[in-house]
DNA sequence: AATTTAAGCTGAGGCACCCTCAGGATGTCA
DNA sequence: TGACATCCTGAGGGTGCCTCAGCTTAAATT
């Protein structure tokens, strides 16, 4: 009922600690080199410790992943507050939505992980989702009221297209990036048309 | 070097024909069941035949989705060119990029695989999405000579929106659908502001 | 310093899936 | 009715997931 999501938290004990802050390294490097599918067993390994003890500061791949985008996405929330207080609402929504695709494509895929957390509470990384989507609602919220985007816009559409040009930038991760140019026709298709 | 794809083709034996046919459809309800990352074992026993029939037949898992989306997609091009002798190339292009895009997200997984395969000679089903970029080119083309669409949209770019809109789709699966409106956002977004 | 104890660590082991291949079965053609 | 090419089988080795019983140790207590 109450599906509490799991959120890693650095452990009391210091070689706890040590070992949960080399997990979170080799994470970071594996979910880089090979996606979010990467090896667990490999994970462990790399960062110097037996599998159980991945296990024991991260029960599940979800809660890892988690733990391992969570600075950056803490990042682009603030981001987004600090541009909540720029002049222009429409170049505060562009310049927060190219971050925002950056992010979510860190690794293969981390958007279809995002994607679920945004409408699925009891996932690890919800919190953080939600925070994300209130950060773009806002924004968004803002540049309608000045005229310049679409008012039948949602935020969802917003995240739904967010989404979509990140998974483009995912998918062509060697060679070809279409997600600059997806981004730009997504936002010159949404601005409302004064121009 | 000339890495040929692996197309699969109906073999000549009647048992081996009917070994074909039975695994290919119990592909398809297991990819619609469970994703493109359906269990290989569990389609061979579901199709009462041994893991190695499943193999002979079709050596690779990208082997055996392009067997079972071949269909589907040939109808696509197919339409394609029924759709060229309309009246209207904007009418026609959308109604094409609509159908693409549910064709696309027949099942979990299968977006990524046709964008994998779009720019990927070598891969099995590299050859219809060929065939599908030649038709939404020629769609775009079309809908481009009549002023209807901004004329610097390239077909990568409008492949890369609709990859975009079926991957979205194929999130949603289950609840909310945003691939609808998604798509026509990105039309609305695309099309020449003469309205 | 010795004791206690809770936090943490280990890695074997069961399970699922992948893919291969040697040996056996059988459809087909003459 | 052979003879042969095609086809089928399923055990087996490899990888990855995840758990848990037993051991180790940091740190609090006396």
């Amino acid at each position: 009922m109450d599906a509490k999501p799991y959120i890693a938290q650095r452990p009391k004990r210091a070689d706890g600690r040590r070992n949960y802050d080399a997990i979170l390294a080799a994470a970071r490097k594996a979910f880089e080199a090979s996606g979010a599918d990467a090896s667990l067993e490999d994970i462990a390994s790399q960062a110097g410790v037996a599998i159980g003890t991945l296990y024991r500061h991260f029960p599940t791949r979800a809660a890892l992943v988690e733990a391992a985008t969570r600075d950056g996405l803490e990042n682009l929330v603030a981001h987004a507050e600090r541009l909540t207080a720029g002049p222009d609402p429409l170049d505060a929504l562009t310049a927060w939505m190219r971050e925002a695709v950056v992010h979510f494509s860190t690794f293969r895929g981390l958007v279809g992980i995002l994607a679920q957390s945004m409408y699925d509470e009891g996932t690890p990384s919800h919190a953080m989702c939600s925070a994300m989507h209130r950060s773009g609602a806002d924004l968004l919220r803002a540049a309608q009221a000045a005229g310049r985007v679409r008012p039948d816009l949602t935020p969802e559409e917003l995240f739904d297209l967010l989404s979509g040009a990140a998974w483009v930038r995912e998918q062509a991760a060697s060679g070809r990036d279409g997600s600059t140019r997806f981004l730009q026709l997504v936002l010159e298709g949404i601005t409302t048309r004064d121009d």
